[in-house]
DNA sequence: TCTGGGGTCCTAGGACCC
DNA sequence: TCTGGGGTCCTAGGACCC
């Protein structure tokens, strides 16, 4: 039986989530900042006409948006996260087979599917719609890699939304217009590799033999050089696996000289990737901790250092006092530091621990308890309001959010209101 | 003045062992 | 003076993704 697989993909998703709470913003031009208001990390259709580009600096094209009436926002991950979800159970009701590739993508397996399934997906992408408000373009095609491509065409060129890339003669004519640089899998250095041997188009790469692929790049670009030609050799991964590491960082708001602060800083993104670690319930094995200067600058300073934590633990009084002995070792006086970052890995089920001789293991404990509790009451009332001291209450070091939507689908006090 | 964050996988090279 | 070779494991760094 000949696979397919569908790939749904939200529209300009952080800037369609905006529009979904606010209707008056529709046909507008509205952008999306990344964390501290950096950088331009979603756009509406009108905003990328206007000539705003993906991860464009904010200050750089602060003057373009301003001249326009472009709407800004800050990034609301928290109501992002919430809207991806209900994307992804309205598409569930469709198929148990599916793949919640990223926040705004998933891949459906459409195996066995018996009539058009052109007319299915149509289907999937109005019933988002009228649940979520979310609007959202399909591909359908036999590999992943090509219903990757075949969603780009639906967003290019489909008033529908949706497009079928099944047909080989289909398949051929749209390799010629698809640009190497836009295959799923080829990145900036392995395109330039590429056009300096001639192959500028998916065609020309599908073309190539196993061999000179072996040779010049890596298994992986194989495998989407396979995929481009119709054989399926990335399957749908429905299940999804543990996390093999966690990390938090931030860039700061502002500078940050203090070893205070940094510290503080390093607790507190500790205390949120912990928190993860709890939730899939995993202990953490090894912690790393960076800082860093302001990366466009002259005289930067960068530097990192991990410790294992034995036995391993999801504690996070233990994990902060690990961090802050990290941040004390690698912290050097007379620079202002831009961003931070902690990293939790050799991560392993909290279920398996090995029995270590002389130190207490983490599950079953009083700390684990500790941590249920405060996850317990965290997560039933959705404030974060239970956090170890050492995080910090005022936390100067925080980024910069001058744009930000409400919480409007996770928090009470910030419902949407509406005035009549 | 102002430039994001969270992941995975692969590879090269060194350490180490037999 | 002569001074192996192969395998594994680990880490750092890079490429890629959204």
């Amino acid at each position: 039986m000949t696979k397919l697989f569908a790939l749904c993909d939200c529209n300009n998703f952080f800037a369609s989530c905006e529009r979904v709470f606010d209707p008056s913003l529709r046909g507008k031009p509205v952008v999306v900042l990344s964390n501290n208001d950096g950088c331009v990390i979603a756009r509406s259709n009108e905003a990328k006409a206007l000539g705003i580009g993906m991860a464009e600096p904010y200050f750089k094209c602060r003057d373009l948006i301003e001249h326009n009436g472009v709407k800004v926002y800050s990034a609301n991950f928290v109501l992002y996260g919430d809207l991806s979800a209900r994307v992804m159970s309205t598409l569930a009701q469709f198929t148990p087979e599916i793949e919640i590739y990223s926040i705004d993508e998933a891949f459906l397996s459409l195996d066995g599917l018996s009539h058009d399934p052109l007319a299915y997906v149509k289907g999937i992408r109005e019933q988002v719609r009228r649940d979520t408000g979310m609007p959202v373009s399909i591909g359908v095609a036999p590999t992943k890699t090509l219903a990757k491509a075949a969603n780009r065409i639906a967003k290019k060129y489909s008033s529908q939304g949706v497009y079928c890339l099944s047909q080989q003669q289909e398949i051929s004519h749209w390799l010629e217009k698809i640009e190497v640089r836009d295959i799923w899998g080829i990145g900036t250095e392995k395109a330039e590799f590429l056009k300096r041997h001639g192959i500028v188009n998916a065609s020309q790469l599908a073309a190539c033999t196993d061999e000179w692929i072996k040779k010049h790049l890596t298994i992986t670009t194989l495998k989407t050089v396979l995929e481009l030609r119709g054989i399926s050799c990335l399957p749908l991964e429905d299940v999804l696996p543990d996390k093999k590491s966690i990390g938090t960082s931030r860039t700061f708001g502002w500078q940050v000289s203090a070893l205070e602060e940094l510290e503080e800083a390093a607790a507190a993104y500790i205390g949120n990737a912990a928190e993860k670690l709890r939730e899939q319930k995993s202990v953490c094995g090894y912690v790393q901790v960076f800082i860093e200067t302001d990366r466009f600058k002259e005289g930067r300073y960068a530097n990192a250092a991990g410790i294992d934590m034995t036995p391993p633990t999801a504690y996070t009084p233990d994990l902060i006092a690990a961090a802050k002995r990290l941040v004390k070792k690698i912290y050097r006086e007379g620079y202002r530091y831009k961003k931070a970052g902690v990293i939790l890995t050799d991560l392993r089920p909290d279920s398996h621990e090995q029995v270590f001789l002389f130190d207490e293991t983490y599950k079953g404990t009083r700390k684990s308890r500790i941590m249920e509790v405060m996850d317990g009451f965290n997560r039933s009332t959705n404030s974060g309001k239970i956090f170890v001291a050492g995080e910090g209450v005022k936390q100067p070091w925080d980024m910069k959010q001058a744009h930000k939507s409400m919480r409007f689908t996770t928090r009470w006090d910030e419902l949407l209101e509406i005035r009549i």
